[in-house]
DNA sequence: ACGGCCATGTCCGAAAACCGCGAGACAGGC
DNA sequence: GCCTGTCTCGCGGTTTTCGGACATGGCCGT
């Protein structure tokens, strides 16, 4: 009696040079979850959570995702920005990473300065969890958010992987 | 960002031999809720559960649904059968719900019976409150439910009204 | 018969725990 | 003095846990 329209998303492989990654696609094009294959429960946690009900396939992403990808990589560190990603997370979420497409490549915030940004100052450790619980990493850029000293504090990924990253993009704007 | 695709439904008034009744509609003609009047507050509280964001507004059920009431009430104890009814609760209180409609009228079940029929023998008190949290009454037949040892424990609109329902269907066959 | 007792399964609301922070207080080292 | 590192505590949204509540039905005494 339920409705059972159970979606069928794509679950691609890539390699990055900071590992290999999962890429999670729908019949849309969109990106609904992104993440480093030695994370992958956690991102299959994300997923549950975010596409409740739905089936993984092994399958190939859209020929824009993976050149997209492929592109920010080798060193184009906006080619991200034209991609659609969908997520469902509340409404408090949704603001935080909307806010994070905001960041340009190159550039960093601090979690005070995004929380300032959607209109709640004083919910920064909060932007904090929201941003660790995003689904679609490196697109949607939570890990240009650092601390307000300049220390990296956290990242789902690894710090290792979230420096890399930064000092990726910082090189070649 | 969330999806704000606000749902109207209608809310329409009747006079049965019991007392007035509200009956909720949805634009496919499915009956969302059904209570009557003297209860409105709870059928308000459960509707809000099963169609968060919904509207209201007051407006006419549609004449197939007028008709198979009237027609209950009027003695066709068997009119209600073909409703199509949509509510959104856990699946233990869809396989709950499910089970009710099956049982026809005139005829009655125990708590213990009904917890059988869903496989679940010990689940004993969990369809009471299941049953008790049935958003369309008389439609999905909850007064059918009984003790194990014929008293009529109890009913969200009032025992006295369960008895008359159980009266006026078992006269009528 | 009748009245108490208790095991039982599910759901809901409240409360607490959890954090990818940041500001302020404080102690040392220069 | 000044700078830096460590500690404490308040912050806010989300998740998890927990404690009742309940439209029962046996069982066991009287």
């Amino acid at each position: 009696m339920t409705d059972a329209r159970r979606e069928v998303l794509r679950l691609d492989r890539i390699e990055t040079p900071v590992g290999e990654m999962l890429v999670v696609t729908d019949g849309e094009g969109a990106v609904r979850a992104l993440d480093f294959a030695d994370y992958e429960p956690r991102m299959m946690r994300l997923l549950a959570r975010h596409a409740p009900g739905a089936t993984l396939t092994p399958g190939q992403a859209p020929e824009a995702v993976r050149q997209a990808l492929a592109a920010y990589f080798a060193g184009d560190v906006r080619a991200l920005e034209g991609l659609r990603v969908k997520t469902a997370g509340t409404a408090f979420q949704a603001e935080v990473w909307a806010a994070l497409r905001a960041i340009p490549a190159g550039e960093t915030r601090s979690y005070g300065q995004l929380a300032a940004a959607i209109g709640r100052p004083s919910a920064v450790r909060a932007v904090g969890l929201a941003n660790g619980s995003n689904p679609v990493g490196v697109i949607v850029p939570c890990h240009r958010v650092i601390g307000a000293n300049g220390t990296l504090t956290g990242y789902a990924g690894g710090l290792e992987r979230k420096r890399w990253l930064l000092a990726h993009e910082a090189g070649a704007v």
